[in-house]
DNA sequence: TCTGGAATTTACAGCGCTGGAATATCGCTG
DNA sequence: CAGCGATATTCCAGCGCTGTAAATTCCAGA
């Protein structure tokens, strides 16, 4: 055990406990001298500064947490990477915290039962409404990730999903598809993701004189892969055809086109489709699946910085962002074939 | 702000600042009629126990880490997942420390700079060797996952890489595969992972009288699906034929998988391929990949478990254990073609 | 009613650190 | 060399909570 404190280091350097605190946060009005002698009798006894002490002392941790369903979700494993980095370079480290995409496990990370844990939190809700949030979080600053529903006093980022789906609809729909169906929706209430990307791909519909079918609709049971196997192997089974297809994310992507690909369907040839991410494993799969892109790196920098603002004291009211996204073109969508 | 301390409580319920701490901490001399209106009190009060003052009169934080390489592996994405589930079980939670699998990385992470933080780390080395992990860490109970160097004193927990990739290339033999390769193994020096299952390979190999051929170990560039796309695709281009390929995980399975395909080589008929991990993805893909799944359900709450243990006190030798394997079979290498 | 032991509750002293006020020291100037 | 402002350092009082030991209350049995 690390049992050196702040006291034994300031008795070896012959000075006060406060300097030598100053000395380890890098206060300025320390003379060399004395940051000399009490450098060394750090080093000496190999002290590390205990962080609850600080902690409990200036009332920051130095954490935050960051809140989704699953790090299984490529996407959002992807994301804390991100959110690590960023945080990192803002003097703040990341807690991790799941919650099954489930109304309780949201609920009991807004109730943050143990406070004082961290400073501040980036959630991600899927199933709680703006409303509960606002009720439940316990006055903790935090940021919104994500389209749902939000109050207006919080700070919220996220892509613009309408204009996204509408720009990879259009996509499909000049390469030449006529019949584009949507696929990696909800079966039962949609999320607002789903909802405002199925806006925007009807949208695109209607801008290209197409009218949308709802036949083409094909949502899935569960947010996996095998989800969207099931979901659009069923819809093929049944008779319903389409030439291309808009997949909700890049995992509802990977599973249409194993179900396409079971049933000898050629791609992009036959059926020309999308995912959304742009996750690694979208480049590798063959053929790769185009994608869109949403900048996840300013969305996590950005995130990250507001919250920090929060934390520092930020009273303003909630600003809502959106960050870019771009179409990356791979062989599952070509721009020609 | 949460701003109600034990204090505001003990104060409306007319009794001392302990009982209301023995009450939240469910001390059981605590008298019924005393409890309740404690209880009122807190839920009047809306407390929420802060963590840091009691971590500071403990000395415990209920904070366990997890340090591997990065959450953007599939893999390691599904560890962390189990680890919390299993940290959460016994009263602990999860703090992920990327090392991006570099020497500093591991190095920042066994130095564990600002104490007091976690009481423990479940640790997956990559680069630093044992010699080094004994000599700076930082005192702190610690647990080793995989394959690396491990210093005898401490405790570790792994596959049986050797017996696993023996399984697994024996299968490809018994399908009848007769130029069994290896890929995903790095360019460079190996990993401890890669050189134990290139082991396994080539015994099974030789106790199926096959003769090992060198040219049949297919490195890859980077630790990367892509790496294995190229590193395999470049090795076909060279002339270098097998019908069975062993791939040392499945990301790699996967870039193996399209590389072949690219080539218009059909797996398994020509070539059957295997994988490691299980990881979700390797059952969605096209063929699905026949996997090495390694018990990490059972590798995470045992590691969690020695963990705990050290923490609470054990004091006893290192133990190092294996947990179960067993080889999924899919399509890209059945049974029976 | 009294007594002793068990059940409850409380007082107290920190855990390791930091903010701010108070004090000491320094370098210069006239 | 006194006097002054500026720079360095120390002192003090907690941050919110818990372990320990001591104090109080309770209750059955004598």
């Amino acid at each position: 055990m690390s049992g050196v404190r702040l006291q034994d280091v300031a008795e070896l350097a012959g000075v006060s406990m406060k300097t030598v605190s100053n000395v380890v946060r890098g206060y300025k009005h320390v003379s060399t001298t004395t940051r000399e002698r009490v450098q060394r009798a750090i080093d000496e006894l190999d002290y590390r500064p205990n962080l609850m002490g600080r902690r409990l002392a200036t009332g920051r941790t130095g954490l935050i947490s960051l809140s989704f369903s699953n790090v299984g979700i490529p996407y959002f494993a992807e994301l804390s990477r991100l959110v690590s980095v960023a945080a990192s370079k803002l003097g703040y480290r990341v807690l991790l915290d799941e919650t099954d995409g489930t109304i309780e496990g949201e609920r009991a990370v807004l109730e943050n039962f143990e406070s004082g844990l961290v400073d501040g939190m980036l959630f991600q809700p899927a199933a709680v409404s703006a409303l509960e949030i606002s009720r439940r979080r316990s006055g903790l600053p935090i940021v919104i990730l994500g389209e749902a529903a939000t109050p207006l006093t919080l700070d919220r980022i996220m892509v613009d999903n309408f204009a996204a789906a509408r720009d990879v609809t259009r996509h499909l729909i000049r390469m030449g598809r006529r019949r584009v169906a949507f696929t990696g929706h909800e079966a039962g209430r949609l999320s607002a993701a789903s909802s405002q990307r199925i806006m925007g791909y009807q949208q695109a519909l209607e801008d290209e004189g197409i009218k949308a079918d709802p036949r083409l609709l094909l949502p899935r049971d569960t947010v996996t892969p095998m989800g969207a196997v099931l979901g659009v192997g069923a819809a093929w089974d049944d008779g319903i055809r389409f030439d291309g297809l808009v997949c909700r994310d890049d995992l509802a992507a990977i599973g249409a086109l194993r179900a396409l690909q079971e049933r000898g369907i050629r791609v992009p040839q036959e059926v020309a489709l999308t995912g959304w991410d742009n996750i690694m494993m979208s480049r590798v799969t063959y053929p790769s699946i185009t994608s869109i892109a949403p900048d996840t790196s300013a969305l996590a920098h950005r995130a990250t910085q507001m919250l920090v603002e929060r934390i520092e004291g930020y009273e303003g009211v909630g600003r809502h962002e959106l960050i870019d996204h771009r179409l990356v073109l791979r062989e599952s969508a070509p721009t020609h074939i």
